[in-house]
DNA sequence: TTGAGTCTGTCAATTATTGGACAGTCTTAT
DNA sequence: ATAAGACTGTCCAATAATTGACAGACTCAA
C-alpha cells in the first residue's frame, strides 16, 4: 500500500462509518499538503489543531530527551491516521513528526472534527476503538522493552517492519538502516549490528547495505519467541 | 483519598456527564464487590465482559513474561477505573488484575456500559478523554524507560509514588517496599536498594522498613530531571 | 569521476545491571 | 515469646550494553 486515495483513507479512518450527507462536508474541509523529506509536520508541546492521513510517503514520530538521545516511537505509512489525540483531549503534541520522505497528506481540521462528532455522536465510539487500538500496542512496547532481553526484541522489531511486503516463499529485502532499527528499540547501532551479523553467520538472515532479508523465518520467529501455530 | 462513595466514584468515571434518568439505570446495573488480599479479580486473555471502579483498597495491573519475570504496570487507587479497553474494542485483557489489599470494588457490566453509551451517544467521547489520558501515560512510560537512566526514572517515580498523600511541609513516610519499586520499573531489587541508600546517606531521603520519606524535595526532583518552575 | 556523506562491521575500554548469596532487622501471627 | 516470613543492605562474579573510534564499502549528486 505505497499510495491510498482520499477514497480509501477515509475508509481506513474513524470516519469510515460517518454517513454519507456528513461525509462529504468533512471531505471538503479536508485539504491536501505536500512535504519534502525532512520537514518536521508537528513539535511535541505544539498546540493540536488538526490529525492527518497519509496519502503517500511515510513520517515518523519521534522523541528525544534532553541528553540528545532521540527515538523514533512509531513509523506512519500511507493509509495512517495520526495526530487526534489532540484534538480529543485539547493537549499538547505528544510527539514530533518528521517526513522521512516526499509525502502527501490529507489534514483534517479540529473545526471539521468536532462537527462530524456531533453530527453523527456514535462516530465517538470508533474514535475510541482508535484509540484502544494505539493504548494496546503502547502497552506491548512498555512491557517488551521492560521484560524482554535485545535480541528477543530486536527479532521481533525485524519481523513486524518485514510484515507488510509479506512475499511468503520469496526472500525479500526491506529496506532500512541499521540506525533506524536501533533508534526504534531505543538501543546503541553497535548493539543492532553486532546480532544482526551474528544472526547473517548463522544463516538466519541476509543482510546487504541499507537493508536485511529474512531467511529463516521459522527460527526468527522462535527467537522473537512467538508461539507455534500449528492449522 | 483511601475510601471513595458510590456517588463520588461515578463522578469520577467517563460516566459524570451522563444525564440522571440514565444514571439512575446504570448505578442499579452495577453490583459491589469484596475482594481479599491477593485475590486475582483479571487474567490477562480473558474475554472482557465488565469494567470496575474502585472504593477502597488497591489492585495492581501486572504482566509477566514466559521468563519468570513479573513487573508491576500500574497502581490502583480508590476513585479509578479499569477494564474498559476490552469493553470498547470487545478484545482480551492486557493485563491481569490482583488485590494488593482487601478491597472493595464497583462492577458495571458490558450491558449496562453498551446501554448507557447508547442512550447517550455524545458519553463515547469522555470516554475517548479517557483513553487518552492512559495513552498519554504509556507513552511517558515507554520513553523513560528507554531514554533515561535508571536513578532519574527512579527519582521521578519516587515522587509520583509519595504525591498522593502530599503534606507539603512536613517529613512523611510513604509505605512501599523496595521490591515493589523495582517491580514498578522493571529493574532488579538490587539496583534500587543501591541507588536509595545512597541518596539516603546525601541526606536526600530517609529509609525506613518498608517505607521511605524524601527530605530534600528539591533535589530529588533535580534528580529527577523535572524543569524548575518558578511563578 | 570524484568527493561528501552515509552505512556497516569491528574493537577496546568503560559502565550499568543482573543474579546469587547471606546476615541482620523488622513484623506478624501463633 | 517465639518462629516464620518478609525486607534490607551488601558483596561479588558474570553479563549486557554503551561510547568512541576507525577503516572500508556504498550511494548520490555535482
Amino acid at each position: 500500500m505505497s499510495v491510498v486515495s482520499h477514497e480509501q483513507l477515509f475508509d481506513l479512518s474513524f470516519f469510515a462509518n460517518l454517513a454519507p450527507e456528513f461525509m462529504v462536508q468533512l471531505k471538503g474541509a479536508c485539504s491536501e499538503m505536500h512535504l519534502e523529506a525532512g520537514h518536521v509536520l508537528l513539535h511535541r508541546g505544539d498546540d493540536g489543531n488538526a490529525c492527518f492521513g497519509i496519502i503517500s510517503g511515510q513520517l515518523k514520530a519521534f522523541a528525544h530527551e534532553s541528553t540528545g538521545k532521540e527515538m523514533t516511537l512509531a513509523v506512519l505509512n500511507p493509509g495512517h491516521w495520526f495526530g487526534e489525540i489532540s484534538l480529543v483531549d485539547n493537549l499538547p503534541r505528544t510527539h514530533g513528526t518528521i517526513a522521512t520522505q516526499p509525502t502527501v497528506i490529507l489534514k483534517m481540521p479540529k473545526t471539521a472534527f468536532d462537527l462530524a462528532i456531533s453530527q453523527q455522536p456514535s462516530i465517538a465510539m470508533d474514535v475510541s476503538r482508535h484509540l484502544c487500538q494505539r493504548l494496546r500496542l503502547a502497552f506491548t512496547a512498555v512491557e517488551e522493552s521492560l521484560l524482554l532481553p535485545l535480541p528477543q526484541r530486536l527479532a521481533k522489531k525485524l519481523l513486524f517492519i518485514q510484515a507488510p511486503q509479506d512475499n511468503q516463499q520469496a526472500k525479500s529485502f526491506t529496506q532500512v538502516s541499521q540506525q533506524e532499527i536501533a533508534q526504534m528499540l531505543g538501543v546503541s547501532r553497535q548493539s543492532v549490528s553486532k546480532q544482526l551479523t551474528q544472526w547473517a553467520k548463522d544463516g538466519i538472515l541476509e543482510l546487504s547495505y541499507n537493508s536485511f532479508a529474512i531467511l529463516d523465518t521459522v527460527r526468527i520467529q522462535a527467537l522473537a519467541g512467538e508461539e507455534t501455530v500449528p492449522r
